[in-house]
DNA sequence: CTAATATTTAGCAATACGGCTATATATAAA
DNA sequence: TTTATATATAGCCGTATTGCTAAATATTAG
């Protein structure tokens, strides 16, 4: 699944902090590695790390190679998330029928405690 | 920070599975237990994993330990995700004085590609 | 107190992860 | 072609993770 690595790529501050990084536009591998104490390759792996998750793309031009967001990815993980979510912003008041409660068996319900 | 803990929390399947369980409420250690072919000591680490994250809570009752899901953790992703997320929604349209755009100087305006 | 059940903890093994340095590769300039 | 720079890959190493079984702990029932 997407989310699995999605969420394990954002498990680690370094790739946070890059994501960050590129939050308002590309940046090329260098401008990347210059924000952080860790040698290059490990930053480098970093980022194939996040490729692999198809949290950043990459395009080459010349001898540099432009990291940039793919925001998709993180709306993917957004949409995992949101269903735990309860809307702050209330939805559209409209006068319907409601639909009918028909309570739903759920193989939890004998676990659900009643006190 | 407690988005690293949470984000690894989640790069998990079984914990993920555990969230979603945990989705209409509360339930007991074993009832969880249940639904995985893992041993139980290995969901039980899980779901240790997940209380150390805030992700979820515990109340005893006699020898039943009872999870629940902490949304307010899943929460707090969900806002370190919203500042890339380009809100669909457009902001209330209101005639307001919009706000001079004194281009603030970035660092990372040199890098920025010009194509 | 003893037994039974629910749950966690301890400790082991295999694998994954995240640093590092050294080396390889790709492109551009000379 | 050689050199220089940008970037990736290989491989090592210590630690973390995730599975397991066995054992410990907590609570309730008898």
């Amino acid at each position: 699944m997407a989310v699995e690595n999605i969420a394990k790529a954002l498990g680690d501050e370094s790739r946070r902090k890059i994501i960050e990084l590129l939050k308002d536009g590309e940046l090329p591998a260098t401008a990347i590695f210059d924000q952080f104490d860790y040698a290059a390759p490990t930053i480098s792996r970093h980022l194939s790390v996040l490729k692999d998750a198809g949290l950043v793309s990459t395009r080459r031009n010349g001898v540099f190679i432009y990291y940039s967001l793919e925001k998709d990815a993180l709306r993917q993980l957004d949409e995992w998330l949101s269903p735990f979510l309860p809307k702050v912003k209330a939805a559209p008041k409209e006068k319907s029928i409601p639909t009918p409660k028909i309570p739903k068996e759920n193989p939890f319900d004998k676990f659900q405690s009643e006190f």
